[in-house]
Parts: C-alpha cells; structure tokens; sequence
DNA sequence: ATTATCTATAGATCTATAGATAATGC
DNA sequence: ATTATCTATAGATCTATAGATAATGC
C-alpha cells in the first residue's frame, strides 16, 4: 500500500526551502536566512559567500544545502521573506480605517514618513534587491508586484478624496503624481548618504517641498470651500 | 648619467593604464577598453571577466595586465573615459549660448530629452556604474562630480531666467525643481523596459506631465506680460 | 528508521604572474 | 635593447556533493 507523504516531489519542486522534518531544522532553516540577511547587509547579494552565510548560522556548509537546493532558492527565500514582511506593513499603512476624515496632504505625508522610514532601515537590503531584480527577473516581478499593490492602495485613498483635485484630469493627475512621488522617494533613499545634500540635509525640508510640489501639480483645493 | 625617462612610477601610480610605448599597445589598450564596454554592457560589473575582455579584444589575458596593474585598474580607466565623453556632451548641451532667447520650459524640455537619449544609449552602462559605484568610494565620486556639473550648468540657466519664477524662494525653488526632474528620469530610466507602464508607455506623455508639474512648482509666468 | 549535521573534498571559476617568443623603433 | 605579446599555470575563491556520524521522533 502506498504511504501518503506530506511532501511530493512535485510539491518540493514549488518551494524554495526543502521541507523540513524536525524542529532542529525549521530552526537552522531560520538562522540560515537572518545570516543570510545579515551578509547581503554587508556584502550585497554579488559577494555574499555560501560558507560565510554557514559560518554566522553556526552550522556547516552541507547543511546549507540539505535545507536549501542551491544558493539562488535560499536567495529567493529570503526575498520572499522580505516581501511578506512588507507588505504586511504596507496593508496596514494604507487601510482606508486609518485615515478616515484626513485630506490627501495628510495621506501623502504618512507615506512619505513610511517610505523613508522603511527605506533608511533597509537601505543596503533594497539596493542587494535591485541588483538581484536586473540579474533574476522572478526577482524583479516579486518587487514589481509589491510596488503596484502599494500604488493601488495609494490610489484608492486618493480617489476617495478626489473632489480635492483641481487638475483637469484627476485619475491621470492621481496616476502621475504617485509616480512622481515613488521617483523622488528612491533618489533620495538611493543617494543617501551619498549626496545627503541634494534634496537639502533635513528630511523636514524635503518633505515640505515635495508636498508643496505635489500640491501645486493636483491643484489642491480645501475641502470646506 | 640619468636617463631621464617620460613616465617616472611616482607618476604612473597616478594613471590607471601602464605608459604604453610603442603605437601597436595604444592600439591594444583602446580594444581592450572597447571589450570591457561591450563586456559589461552584456553581463554587468559583477560578470564581467578578464579572460573574456581579452578574447574579445583578440589578444591574451597577459597582455591585458600588461596594459593594467589590475581589473579595477582596466574598469577605473573605462569608467573614466565614459566620463569624460559624457561631459563634452554635457557641456555643449548646457552652454549659454545654445539657449539664448529660450525660455524655461524649453531649456527642462532640452534637458529632458538629452538625459533620455544618453539613457536609452547606455542604459546597461549606467545600471553597472551605480553598482560599480555602490562598492568603489572613487567611481561615486566621479559619477557624483558629472551629476553635480550638469546640476551647475542648469542652475545657471534657469537662475539667468529668474524673472519667469512665481515661487516665494526662487533658488530654492530652482534646486529643489532640478532634483525632482533629475528623480523621474532616473526611474523613468532605470525601470524601462521592465516597468514601461509606469509615467505612461510614451515619451511624450510622460515629459509632457513632468512639464506641467514642474511649470506648477515654480509657478511660471511667461515673459511678455 | 529517518532526518539532520559535519568533515573533507571534487570541480569549476577567475585573477594574476613567470618565463619564453615575437615585434618595434632609437 | 626595449617593449609587447603569448602560453601555461599557480593560487585563491566559491559552489555543491559524497560519505561518515549524531540527533530525533513514530
């Protein structure tokens, strides 16, 4: 008679990490992926070294790839990791609840303040990323998926508040102005601290003038007219 | 007595490729150059090998380091010469002269279309310097230098037509406006061909908005009032 | 009995050099 | 005579695997 198996191979072939057995391994899978993120932190994704990785878990090499088929799945897991993590921050930052009664200014200001703030912690993270997006394009559309479904999130608050705009064509207007918005936030993020004077020092500043910018392009009206 | 000798090695330190002495190693240094462009053009920084810069350049991987101390050396002096055809261009598209008699919105609409033709040229070039860039302090600070002459150039420009600017704080306003173009472009740049449906999938649309958005900002007013 | 881990190493790169051979130009 | 080039290879990585040893859990 046949066993019944939890994992078929076809199933395995679905998954970047192997299926673990033990809690021993579900354990060093986890410690496997915070040293991988800890090297790619200092080392980028190009010279991050599989033995290194190893060495921070504390375990060996062939252990490395008992858990993983080869160093792009664990690559993979980890970006995928990533990914759920943000996006769980992100479904919270834009849920229509949270900014009930608040006009678009106020909106656009929280995800500036949640763009940089998320950016300034995982800088070297998102730039391993990007390099990883122009080698691997699963890479690249997993970032792509979780960049449209931020923007869609954006652009249901801001349609819900269009009677604010007085550009002549408010969803074009909606559309370009978050694209405008995305640009601005990666220069910034990308350069710093690089050329932490483009854009001025202060963060202050740069949000001030960016709204000021965003304002001007949607023709912001106030709402009690 | 002392020969005296061109190249001493206190100066040679300073330069990336070796003295080259006779016209057929020039000649080399050049393919060699050529090589390493379409090699990284192909396969970026990270990839790029020598054995295979030699090959394409058709010579061997001794003459290579004949020519450079080292890789970085060979990638330092590419960099380098990309540099310096960047900033003739750069220079002849920013000079006074050029735009006499125009007015603000045609001199941004010329330098939009400057930085999207060198973009969509050298794309692949470019993606590999921001890496090269990102593990190297000099080839930021190079890249950084460029950013910052074509900054000045425009800045002139537009400080030289100031009485078109509505904006309460001219120059702030004129700094914070170039980096905001200099933001779309980069994304605009960066993303294409991966996420072309972002700014729109032409061209035209996409300066057209970033126009009207920067003509909000500083509140243009045309001249003949 | 099965799963996990470790040790040791094969095999594939890739950078850089040593030493022999060929071409150049004062 | 000096400079340039080629051939061949040392030496340093780094990924991935084979085979032996240790821990886990039905």
């Amino acid at each position: 008679m046949l066993r019944v198996r939890t994992h078929t191979p076809r199933i395995d072939d679905l998954r970047w990490a192997k299926p673990a057995h033990q809690a021993r391994s579900q354990r060093t899978l986890e410690l496997l992926l915070d040293a991988a993120e800890a090297e790619i932190r200092e080392k980028g994704y190009a010279d991050a070294s599989v033995a290194e990785i190893a060495r921070r878990a504390g375990c060996s090499v062939g252990t490395v790839y008992r858990r993983f088929r080869d160093k792009t799945a664990l690559l993979h897991a980890l970006d995928e990791r990533w990914g759920a993590a943000f996006r769980a921050t992100m479904e919270d930052a834009v849920a229509p609840e949270r900014w009930q009664g608040a006009p678009i200014l106020e909106v656009l200001t929280g995800y500036i303040a949640f763009t940089l703030n998320e950016g300034h912690e995982r800088a070297a993270l998102q730039r391993a990323a990007i390099t990883m997006a122009s080698r691997d394009a699963s890479f690249a559309e997993r970032q792509m998926k979780l960049a449209s479904e931020l923007h869609a999130g954006l652009r249901a608050l801001l349609t819900a508040r269009i009677d604010e705009i007085g550009h002549a064509d408010p969803p074009l207007a909606i559309e370009f102005a978050l694209e405008q918005l995305r640009a601005m936030l990666m220069l910034r993020l990308a350069t710093l601290p690089l050329e932490a004077t483009l854009f001025g020092n202060s963060d202050e500043q740069f949000i001030d003038q960016a709204l000021t910018s965003i304002a001007a392009y949607l023709k912001l009206e106030p709402l009690s007219a």
